[in-house]
DNA sequence: CTGAAAAACTGATAAAAATCATGTTTTTTG
DNA sequence: CAAAAAACATGATTTTTATCAGTTTTTCAG
């Protein structure tokens, strides 16, 4: 009895607890400079929630509450094209706060935020985080870091979508996606996949082939095991 | 000969004495909520130079200095390919301050900046600027929502780069260019279109002549003067 | 004012990738 | 567990856009 309880939490991470003070990813995250007392606070104003597969955090066009912090899961940000198709933009992981971008300017969100898979994520009140923000200059240093760093992140970006092949733009996201599932094997939907690349799914099915047959990866039914970061980095061009 | 020296300072920049106190793009910059005190104090510590056609202001992989407001004049912000095929992402007007964003991080510029006609450029070191931002939270507000702007603008970059034809993204760039150059013509070279909508020089010659011949836009010599917005904004699919 | 260089333009061809149609697995769910 | 749905896969075809190889026009320095 006792097993299978143990075995289902370890499932189903809706009954985890998880505390600032003890939380492993608090560490690289935005909140790594907090002392003692301000990760208490944290703790004491958060509020952290079980998401299942496809749940979104929120979606372009509403205004922004707060800010979602990522103890566990993935996390796309995409935004939705006139045709309905979504554009991947970056892909969150444990450790990642995301959706403070929006909380600067009085305009609703450009991005819609869904989990990828099931997710622990807290959340942090507009309110809250920006007396942080007030109180903290460390936190306001690492946040016009972040925003800076992204803004370099969407040019390199916007570049590769205009000068690189699709081969070598499924490369490159395949590298960024290696660093984001880390020891995991990516799994990530072909429609996620061409969403992110920015090209048609079956474009993507094609070219994932044509990767497996040079054996820079590996397929076990949808995940992705990369076996050659060194060729991989050579096919993507840079 | 006076009418002659008059007609000459007219045309030639260089010789225009620019205060930051009845600097009239000022009101709409970044420096817009500066009290008296503050302006002055800018004015005493800027440096304003003349740049001639196709100077740089920065290049990528260089170390920020400080920032640049310009007074007068487009200035083209890029970034290079593999290829040596240039990427814009942005162009800068008069009343914009460019460069701010390389500086909240200690890594190299990741973007270039250089000018597309002759400019008055003023430069604002460093550690003035962040002095600033430091004794100034409306400024800091004011740099945080141009942040957050410019993240918005360059998903929004990402999402026409992957989902539109070169079509919409052309008639996309022109709408974006008119706001730029405003009550004057587009007056940028073939290849600098190319670079900024993403495509070859060719495809961009000859789809200014499908818009010519469709009564969208007109061409004088090399400058291109916008007809019709309200098609033109249909061509670009939103 | 002129000649060389740069930019703009044109047409033909090739390559890349999208689209469409259809079949096969895999996953989800009642 | 079986049926339905969703995701994955493949082949044929079409469209878009890049590339190449020129010509003409414009710009600019001397």
């Amino acid at each position: 009895m006792f097993i299978f309880a143990e075995n289902s939490a370890m499932l189903d991470k809706s009954h985890k607890y998880v505390s600032c003070e003890t939380c492993q990813v608090r560490k690289d995250s935005l909140f790594s400079s907090f002392c003692t007392e301000e990760v208490h606070q944290l703790d004491e104003n958060k509020v952290c929630s079980f998401y299942r597969k496809n749940q979104p955090l929120f979606v372009e066009g509403t205004f922004s509450r707060g800010v979602y912090c990522i103890n566990d899961g993935k996390v796309k940000i995409f935004t939705i094209g006139e045709s309905g198709k979504e554009q991947i933009i970056h892909i969150a992981k444990e450790g990642d706060v995301v959706g403070f971008k929006a909380m600067f300017s009085d305009d609703p969100y450009k991005l819609s935020a869904t989990t990828l898979e099931e997710s622990n994520i807290c959340f942090i009140k507009k309110e809250d985080f920006l007396s942080h923000l007030e109180s903290n200059p460390g936190l306001l240093q690492t946040v016009l870091k972040e925003l800076s760093k992204e803004l370099g992140e969407r040019a390199v970006f916007i570049k590769n979508m205009a000068q690189k092949s699709v081969r070598e733009r499924l490369a490159t996201i395949l590298l960024i996606l290696d660093g984001v599932y880390k020891d995991e094997m990516i799994n990530l939907s072909r429609e996620d996949l061409a969403n992110f690349v920015g090209t048609a799914t079956e474009t993507i099915i094609r070219l994932l082939k044509e990767f497996k047959e040079e054996q820079l990866i590996e397929i076990h039914v949808r995940k992705i095991e990369i076996l050659d970061r060194k060729k991989l980095l050579r096919e993507a061009g840079s």
